[in-house]
DNA sequence: AGCTGTGAATATGTTCACAGCG
DNA sequence: CGCTGTGAACATATTCACAGCT
């Protein structure tokens, strides 16, 4: 293992999921190299960007020739943590909760959802694909003698907090919330938030401002 | 109008969106003013950020007391351009588009989705809510008439390029891309994407990269 | 000749620390 | 006296530009 050392910013890491997506995308196209600056392009950079990021997990370019396409994907994968199997529970069988059950990519990427836990009473019993909705009460249970080490959050703000509390106490360790409240949670679980709101915000003031130019 | 003319990074703007839910959620509480440490804590950031990312447009706070939180609402409200109505089309409606169509925030926003598009003639004629889900072909005729300015684009990544620019072509002026693809318009178009794989491949980065410290 | 890898230059974002107001 | 507003110090990220490999 020749893995340089230097932490990548959370950033290049977002970036680094798009290369390898551009990868796949090439790859299926019958490319076999690309330069920095397809990747760029396909991943909405720069080439001085792509070149950067990359190199900074060792040389996989080739001078004059550009990315071999299927060695750095592989590459990119392993480095993104995909090479492993996670196991995944789903936290919230509403609408959003059912989009992300059948979100493509997720599949695609071997992420396995393992458990579905909900609240509501009606739900619970019901099945998705061969998954049994459980109910919330279950979910600590559930998640241990499933080990469980990610879960995907798609419960009401209001009981985000608790819900996420309860499944870090049950051990786990990474968590992707869809829920819009910042979860106060130990700094040994890893969190990320994807909050709709904020980025259609983030939209209306781009338009907003826009205008006073 | 006294608004500073320093235009505010990306992901100030998103603190800024983050500020105002906690500013809510305060005055839910009933607080009446809050110091910049309280809104960091809300808002997943340091107290100093705060402060810096306010001042950048006047001075909100009270020295000794903290920010009046009404009024510091009301004005992140207009900064971020929700004051004005926004006339918003959800097109794809697959699980995604339902689970955004109901999203409890987008109406407490005031966003008013005024039509539905989907490809699938199974849909089309459905009607949610008390909107009609209309066909993919009547889509440019559509944005025009009911003077569409936002898009919520909810299709598979296949066809997203291709919708999008012809929503483009339509007068849209914004777009919340939920399709996993880079697309490729004007640059007076602005498209924020909101990528689930990318936020849950940099949480296996995370967790994969810790073992290693 | 084409394109990477990378130091150096630049730009941008964050934290510090404290003067000064209420 | 508490807490904001803000320059100055620091830290990070991006872009430039070019030497050097293939």
């Amino acid at each position: 293992m020749t893995t340089s050392p230097r932490k990548p910013s959370e950033s290049a890491v977002r970036r680094l999921s798009l290369y390898l997506r551009a990868l796949e995308e090439l790859q299926a196209e019958g490319e076999v190299s690309a330069p920095s600056e397809l990747l760029a392009l396909r991943a909405g950079t720069t080439a001085a960007q792509v070149r950067k990021d990359l190199s900074a997990f060792g040389s996989f370019g080739r001078r004059g020739l550009g990315y071999p396409i299927d060695s750095l994907r592989v590459r990119l994968h392993e480095i993104l943590g995909l090479s492993r199997k996670w196991r995944v529970a789903l936290i919230g069988a509403g609408r959003i909760g059912a989009a992300l059950f059948e979100y493509p990519h997720f599949r695609k990427r071997g992420f396995e959802i393992v458990a579905i836990f909900d609240a509501d009473p009606e739900k619970t019993g019901t099945r998705w694909r061969d998954i049994t909705i459980r109910p919330a009460a279950e979910m600590e249970e559930g998640i241990q003698s499933e080990k469980v080490q990610i879960v995907i959050l798609a419960v009401p703000a209001t009981s985000a907090q608790t819900v996420a509390a309860r499944a870090v106490s049950a051990g786990v360790s990474g968590i992707l919330n869809f829920a819009p409240v910042q979860l106060q949670l130990p700094p040994n679980v890893e969190v990320n938030d994807v909050d709709m709101a904020v980025e259609l915000e983030a939209l209306t003031f781009s338009l907003h401002a826009r205008k006073r130019s």
